[in-house]
Order: structure tokens, then sequence, then C-alpha cells
DNA sequence: CAATTGTTCTATAACTAGTAGACTAATTGT
DNA sequence: ACAATTAGTCTACTAGTTATAGAACAATTG
């Protein structure tokens, strides 16, 4: 199974599908120039529609992570080594990052614990990265 | 104006109205026991029906972050020092934090990068909160 | 030419976002 | 204690989104 959903969870499931493929392509799992399973073939593996499965690959499209083509099928465009990302994207970015953090804060977390998620989280990417490299 | 609000923009604003009064709290700009307006003023300020603001103040009554109560209206219940969160939120929180941390990554943002943005975020919170301290 | 795969269209049921009005509970001033 | 005010709660409605479903179309590959 290249991913696993949660079919009643608060997220929908196009996004779910969107993030697990996003955190494939940090992790190295999915490098420039990988193919994806058609949208059909996917969708009869997690048990969901097919236009769920396109959905969520048409918004991997727009963030420029995905080129797809009639035949060819989804194909990872972008990777931790492509260079910068789009312009305004990075400002996006940081916006919904500060929410995030602030949630962190406002709950009690500490800066210091703040950090260790972070590094972390990172970690487990640049991890295989370095590993494909 | 206590915040501002994008009424066009692809996040609702109910939303949007959570997140400005997360990141206030954060800032330590709302300490715990400051009021906030009522929904029907902050309604009118925003311009915006006051069922908007009410959903925004309520989901971050579930939160734990505000007290809502009759004529008393919504005080701020948490915050940075309020203590350790409620159980089961880290995780959930640290899922968030790793899928956003993960499309930076896909996006070709190095690890120091990503670092930088962290700590500049943090730094604006935790010093207004260190000011009040 | 035929099979595969993405694209587009229409349709439908369930849920969400935003607005709206009426209602109820709590406080404040007299 | 009473009345006015204040502010959250409840029900309801419209528009849009999510997810599913099926049919038809177009391009690419072998």
């Amino acid at each position: 199974m290249l991913l696993s959903i949660e079919p009643d969870g608060p997220v929908p499931i196009y996004q779910q599908i969107r993030d697990r493929i996003v955190e494939a392509i940090a992790t190295g799992e999915l490098p420039a120039g990988a193919s994806l399973p058609s949208t059909r073939q996917l969708a009869v593996d997690l048990g969901v529609n097919f236009h769920t499965v396109n959905k969520g690959y048409d918004l991997l499209r727009q963030e420029g992570l995905l080129r797809i083509g009639r035949k060819s099928g989804a194909v990872v465009r972008r990777d931790a080594g492509s260079g910068p990302p789009d312009p305004g994207w990075e400002d996006d970015w940081a916006g919904r990052l500060r929410t995030l953090l602030a949630e962190a804060i406002a709950q009690g977390l500490s800066p210091d614990q703040i950090g260790e998620h972070g590094q972390a989280a990172v970690a487990g990417f640049s991890l295989r990265i370095e590993e494909g490299a």
C-alpha cells in the first residue's frame, strides 16, 4: 500500500491524499521523475472514487509538485533538490507556519519544545534525502 | 480595529477570526483573563453576521482557549503561561506541523531556511510575552 | 487500431459557510 | 423587585463544498 487514509476523519480524503504525497516527496520516497499510480488504480487501492483521487492530484499540480499528462499519468515535478519555490509561495507558507506556531504557544508549549518538534520532523525528512543523494 | 479579515479569501471567515485571536494570545496581546468584544460588536466591526463570529469563538472554546458566559462574554482562559495543554493535543499538532514542514521541503526550502522561519515566528511571540511577564 | 489513462460533463446526497430572526438567560440601573 | 439591556443559544434557510457515480471524450502508447 503506497499510502493509507482515514475515511471518517475530519480532514477531507482528497486533502489526505495530497498531504501523504507531499510527505513522501519530502522524505525522498518519491523523487522528481517518479510515477504515481493512475487515478483509477489508486482509487481502487484506497476504496474511494477516482474523482476524489483526481482532486488530490490536481491540487498537487496547482502547487507545482506534479506534472500530469494524458497517458503518462502523474509524475513528480519538484522535490527537495529542485531549487527555490514559486514567488509568493514562501510568504503564504510563512503565514500558515506563524498561525500553527501561535497555536502551540497559546496552548502552553515552550519555544524550546516547539523547536524540538520542528527539528524532529525535519530530521525525519532530510535523513532519507541524504540517503538518496 | 482589533483584527482584520479577508472576506473573499480561501480561508473561512470564522477560521480567520479564530486564527487572529490565537495569534493575539500567543503574542501576549490577549493575556489570560482578557475580555474579547461581544459577538455582535465584533460582527459589526468586521461587517459580518454575529453568528460567524460566534462560530469562531466557539472553536476557541472547544480548544480550551476561551471561556464563554452569558453576560460576561468571551474571556481568554489559557495563554503561554497556563501550563501543559490537553492530552492528545500535542500529537495532533505535531502531525499538522509535520505536513506543513513536508510541504516546505518538497518545495525546495532547506532545513536551515525552515529553521530561520520558525525562529523568526516564535521570536515575534516570545518577545511580547517577556515584556508582559 | 486498440488499450490505457486523464479530462470533462451531468447528477445526487451529505455536509459546511454564512446569513437571518426569534428566543432565553444574565446582568445592570432604578 | 422590575424593566431594560446585553449577549449567548436555537432553529432555519441559501449557497457552496465534499464525495460518490456513471457516461462520454481525447490523447498517448504499443
